[in-house]
DNA sequence: CGCCAGGTGGGAT
DNA sequence: ATCCCACATGGC
């Protein structure tokens, strides 16, 4: 079965069972309040169109930026952190000392580089205005900062900018392993050619395929596997 | 208790 | 180029 064909064939099994996910999500800690902040808020399932508003763009970078080898609940107590504080905004993390916002966000770990990579990428955001429409951020450009590697930058073009790059994360790297569609580990570029050179470029599609992944990484594609249950299972080598 | 979570940069080999 | 390690919290 040529890879195209199979890469499209797991889209849809996953998408059947799973719905869609509503990537990235995006916290309203007024509209959220009263409920647990800490569980599944902010996703929009079929929605598209988020973030919309420059504020809604903010926020999904520095997510993007906190999630890095980290839990996403994690990652929600620090945004709450830092949204009742009045420090999600670029021009007061970049008036604001380190220290307080290392504070802020220290349920996300590593709190002191990720405060040093805020800073750095706040910098670049308001520098390059990255907040007007149209504004068009190259992938080089973001790899050029300190604290943004691939998949972070991928993550900030598909879930921001709405940009047909494919996020490679270590559950997709597992899954394919897994599923027999890799032997050897490859490059970062050399997993995102896989899904660029046989899938229509296409950001929703992106947004969904990867979401999805980390849906059934989270569910059964884990470290120690529960394939009985697994929607790809009748697909996947079987392993001992 | 140990392991893992939506990685990255820096230094040694 | 590739391997190894520091960075750090919270949930299970």
């Amino acid at each position: 079965m040529a890879l195209s064909s199979r890469l499209i064939m797991i889209y849809d099994i996953l998408l059947a069972r799973f719905g869609p996910q509503g990537w990235w999500p995006i916290l309203d800690f007024e509209k959220h309040k009263g409920l647990d902040p800490l569980t599944d808020c902010g996703y929009h399932p079929g929605n598209y169109d988020l973030p919309k508003k420059p504020d809604q763009m903010f926020q999904v970078i520095v997510g993007a930026i906190l999630t890095q080898n980290t839990n996403w609940q994690n990652v929600v107590k620090a945004l709450f952190n830092l949204s009742q504080q009045k420090l999600l905004d670029p021009e007061i993390i970049l008036k604001t000392e380190a220290k307080v916002i290392a504070e802020a966000i220290r349920p996300s770990g590593y709190y002191n580089e990720k405060a040093k990579k805020l800073r750095i990428i706040s910098q670049a955001y308001l520098e390059q205005d990255w907040y007007k429409k149209n504004h068009v951020l190259k992938r080089e450009d973001l790899l050029k900062l300190w604290g943004v590697g691939e998949e972070t930058a991928d993550s900030i073009l598909l879930y921001v900018f709405k940009r047909p790059f494919f996020v490679i994360d270590a559950y997709t790297r597992r899954l394919l392993m897994r599923m027999g569609i890799v032997g050897t580990p490859l490059k970062y570029r050399e997993y995102q050619d896989l899904f660029h050179s046989n899938l229509r470029p296409n950001f929703e599609l992106f947004n969904e395929y990867h979401a999805l992944i980390v849906r059934l990484a989270k569910s059964n594609c884990r470290n120690k596997p529960i394939c009985s249950t697994c929607p790809l299972k009748r697909y996947c080598p079987p392993r001992h």
